[in-house]
DNA sequence: ATGAAAGCGCTAACAT
DNA sequence: ATGTTAGCGCTTTCAT
């Protein structure tokens, strides 16, 4: 026996965690390999049904669980795919965002939860990312968290090009809501559902004087739904941008948007404004109706992503519905996918939005209408820079 | 070299995955031996500037990232703890369960990760078990989670004494919010809660006659609550139960409730409303609103935990805080103990609540107060009964 | 300061 | 049907 591992009372024991039982234990007290263990523990044939149940008893009885790490390290698979996400807040005691603004990534974690909940194999690893920290944090966490994993679900297009590329080099990485760079991407329509709010906006409501409270420049959902609001002033005479502001996706970001608007009602009062997202909306609502301004009366107000607040809001709040679960289901069925094949092309997916019309932008009282966004293109003429593809399979 | 990896073009090489570079590759390229490699990578001392730097330069050129798996098994430890929760309900279009419902875990979520964040080296691995599954499912799914973690962290007591005892044989276990066993317990105080909350109803608006909308029978935090309410009663003479109902935590199940408790309204009508939780006080208020019936006016009700939504509904649910967040983060923190020192006590951590007054309990318009309630002891000697029953006399 | 080598617990190819 | 054994990639002790 020249590898069994410490078994018996020697000073090695001790320094295993305490209740660790091995293969070595259930074979030697069953009187059979490990070989055979293994094969027992796996359900595979090729074992005699009497010596299957005697190991079984004995992994019973010794309570034998396999070390996930060892079994990794001999088949090259780790059983474990991570999810990665940027927490933007962190104010512990903001009720506010407390209510709101977990529903996002919680939603995605649903939506691959579900797709993994099949398979007992696949466990998930959740990793977040904290935006005021360095990016050195960033670097050491994602080293951390990639060699522990299979594959990668990456929320947003977050972390540079060149970490990117270095994590993509160890592992599958399928990019969720982010820019296509080389990896899978599984987004929503942004640029389709903010093409047709906007749309809806001014030419159902003949809205003219648009103010824009627009989400952080790095996010590429604002940026898209940004450009989509641009292009639509831009192809349609008349409509101007009377001003911007740029907050942070959050609800107070959304009341000081909403203050820095009333700053300049008298020079530049707008008749619609377009949030990046319904938590800004919902900030925005509020700073409006304490200045004693009506929603949708003196001004229509829109927002993003659908999240149940702006739902019974008073005004409920028209938006684009993101779906956002269904985002997490497709993202990790794309991982597995690759895992499984991993030659692959490279594809970005683009998830249909819906057209959520409330009461916010000047529909009756009581409209709640949902309706499917069908997909416009990007004017490609006007983007200057290298425009993002939404390729279809590669 | 009798345990060079394969790294030559051999048949190997490509069964190994895909950029899979190892602490080999490293050290030949950089000429120096493993443990040197070892040693850079863990910025241990005794290493050579030089050297260091040029094994560094190699690492970032092959763009090594070390494998878990094979550090784990060598140094007995994953760095990864496991958090297990259970899915209550599935239904995925349950509009009003996904803008509530999710809040639960998700807040436990980010306590847990607001506690690791500062340590790097620690992952988190999430499992859910789903409620309609079979008790092999989960078994199945807890056996693979606990070969893949150092500790686990399990919410609520769902899990068969049985299985929990095999868990926690092979890595430390914190139970949150669950009945306390043999393994290290966190949890909010409910006892005190709800007993607070049922005094104010009894003491401050002099209810009498309560209908109790109670919880699964197995959840311990529901069971907790209801017998708060029990002994409440039994300790204020002129008190009753005129009926229960037993509910599952849904929106929908306090809708259900409601009807039931309408069902019976000419005969039996209460006072107040006790639910179990928020949820269900909320779909109850929507179906005593809609058969016309007005809260706080023709009747009481009482939530628990303090969601969001019920903070903001009309009118505003009178409940009880608990500190989920924190739960979150103090069962880490002891998970985390007791992984540095294994040799701890085990210990059930209390953690007090707040009553929150708002309207719906008959506290006048805008009422909303929280405030610590202080812990009050289990009465022992009048539990006597094993079964909890309706319509019992104070 | 650096290297050689013995495991860590399990899997799977190859015997038998 | 069952056993033998050579790794999997890394850490760490013990030499040097």
């Amino acid at each position: 026996m020249a590898h069994t591992p410490a078994s018996d009372g020697s000073a090695a024991t001790a320094s295993r965690p305490v209740g660790m039982v091995t293969l070595y234990d259930v074979a030697r007290m069953a009187g059979v390999s490990t070989a055979t263990v293994s094969r027992v523990v796996h359900g595979q044939d090729r074992v005699r049904e009497t010596t299957r149940a005697r190991v079984q008893d004995v992994i019973e009885q010794l309570g034998y669980i396999p070390d996930n790490a060892a079994q990794s390290l001999s088949r090259r698979r780790k059983d474990v795919i991570g999810m990665v996400y940027v927490e933007r807040e962190r104010k512990e005691h903001d009720v506010e965002n407390m209510g709101l603004g977990l529903l996002y990534y919680d939603e995605l974690l649903r939506g691959v939860q579900a797709r993994i909940r099949d398979d007992h194999h696949w466990s998930l690893l959740i990793t977040c990312l904290y935006e005021e920290e360095g990016d050195d944090k960033d670097v050491s966490r994602l080293m951390a968290v990639a060699g522990k994993v299979d594959g990668l679900l990456i929320g947003e297009g977050i972390i540079s090009d060149e970490l990117l590329a270095r994590l993509s080099d160890r592992v599958p990485v399928v990019i969720i809501a982010g820019t296509p760079r080389k990896t899978d991407v599984v987004k929503a329509d942004n640029h389709s559902g903010a093409t047709a709010l906007v749309t809806h906006l001014v030419e159902t409501h003949a809205k003219r004087r648009l103010f824009h409270v627009d989400g952080p420049d790095d996010v590429p959902d604002a940026r898209e739904r940004r450009m989509a609001l641009e292009q639509v002033l831009r192809t349609h005479p008349g409509t101007i941008l009377t001003g911007r502001y740029q907050g942070i996706f959050s609800v107070n970001s959304g009341e000081e948007a909403g203050n820095a608007l009333l700053g300049q009602w008298k020079e530049l009062r707008p008749d619609a404004v377009v949030c990046a997202n319904d938590q800004m909306a919902l900030g925005l609502l509020r700073s409006l109706s304490r200045a004693g301004v009506s929603v949708p009366g003196d001004v229509a107000v829109t927002g993003f992503d659908d999240i149940y607040p702006g739902r019974i809001n008073e005004p409920s709040i028209t938006t684009v519905h993101q779906p956002m679960r269904l985002l997490g289901e497709r993202a990790c069925d794309r991982l597995l996918d690759r895992l499984a094949r991993p030659g692959l092309r490279r594809r970005t997916e683009l998830l249909p939005v819906d057209l959520v019309l409330r009461e916010s932008c000047g529909c009756p009282p009581g409209t709640d209408i949902r309706q499917q966004v069908t997909r416009v293109r990007v004017a490609r003429s006007t983007t200057a820079r290298p425009a993002p593809r939404a390729g279809q399979e590669g």
